[in-house]
DNA sequence: GCACCATCTTGTCGCTGTCAAGATCAAGTT
DNA sequence: AACTTGATCTTGACAGCGACAAGATGGTGC
């Protein structure tokens, strides 16, 4: 059937075309990158706007205001890092899932720095969390602890109650991250430096 | 001398004169209230130059820019947390200071959120970071080490480099800080329980 | 062929930081 | 006493931002 080729449209240049068509996942992925490249406060969505070539009121069509655009930014945060952590720990036996989860667990915000950041500064989604945020930070807290205990970790969601051991694993990793990312260590110690003080630290930890 | 009285001008109401007389430090006071009571983007040159009666640029003859107002209110925190780690400290045993500096440490964070989470910030006044931050912030760092060693550390700041046993403590207290204030631990504890918590955290990883 | 509706554009508003030019005023100089 | 200087503050303007309203566009279903 040759002449189908016009049920879908022909792949104008999307700036020439009236409708961009996938607008939305276009401002998400290059929401991302300017989030990496300038920080979470050089995701605007004029700019975004400006970059895709559309009109700046655009982006409101998709994302009631800029904080949904960065949830949902900050949910696939989650997500990448979710399954960061399960794909360190599968295949492999429990009793390295520590060391192994917890290297890709630094590993992540080494390489993504401002999206670590900005998933952990709730104050810029607080009001109407969106239910996928709220989804996947669970999830990858799951991995977390499914990481800390050497097994799949089984909780009721409404009586669970963090304890001092969680809490111990989940500040010093997070913590060493955000004092890395927030340049305190900087000054002192180089990232490989870091890499390997965060790893021993880690380590002593849970000996 | 009783005639001496007109040497400094009377005290007309501030709002009447051309002159504040004292802008800066009324910008910096004002400033930190906005700032704990409605967040950093809260703070702005025209929100404070309403409140304070001035006009919109007044500001900005005391500020470089935004960020080294920011950077000021900053500092003063710094300054405030090793007062605080200081105090908690002078007039008990070293063998107290973990447990009472540590505790002084979370009180700070949890009595001033706002100022803390800025602290941290460091993106807010990467360029240029005034000279009185850095020497705040590294004296709440010298506390922090003198509290972990239980005595005082004598360092050269050239050759200094961080060790696992100081990223761990400032790590954990650091990251149960910033995940109670990121609200990532309010589902399942709250603050009386988070306290608790934390210093029998540090309690274990200092043991 | 028509109507609907999601999508996108244009225009506007008030907010922000920042700059430039002028007004005010205290303190020091001649 | 008159003048000058410099710090402080005001007024006015500009560009960028989020957000809203009203209209243009064009594909989909009736």
């Amino acid at each position: 059937m040759p002449t189908k080729q016009s049920a879908k449209p022909p792949p104008k240049p999307a700036t020439e075309r009236y409708h961009h068509g996938d607008l939305r996942n276009a401002l998400i992925e290059e929401a991302g990158r300017v989030l990496e490249s300038d920080g979470v406060e050089a995701v605007t969505f004029r700019g975004l706007a400006r970059r895709l070539g559309v009109s700046h009121a655009a982006p409101s069509h998709h994302f009631a205001d800029r904080h949904e655009l960065l949830a949902e930014l900050a949910a696939d945060g989650y997500a990448a890092l979710a399954d960061a952590l399960e794909d360190a720990m599968s295949g492999t036996p429990p009793a390295e899932w520590r060391r192994n989860g917890g290297r890709a667990y630094l590993e992540f915000g080494l390489t993504s720095p401002q999206r670590y950041r900005m998933m952990f500064a709730s104050q810029l989604f607080l009001d109407e969390c969106p239910e996928r945020l709220l989804g996947e930070s669970s999830r990858a807290y799951l991995m977390l602890l499914k990481l800390s205990y050497g097994r799949d970790p089984d909780i009721d969601p409404e009586s669970y109650r963090v304890g001092t051991r969680e809490l111990a694993s989940w500040s010093a990793v997070h913590g060493a991250m955000m004092l890395w990312l927030d340049g305190q260590l900087r000054e002192s110690v180089d990232q490989a430096e870091f890499m390997r003080l965060s790893s021993e630290m880690l380590d002593e930890l849970f000996a």
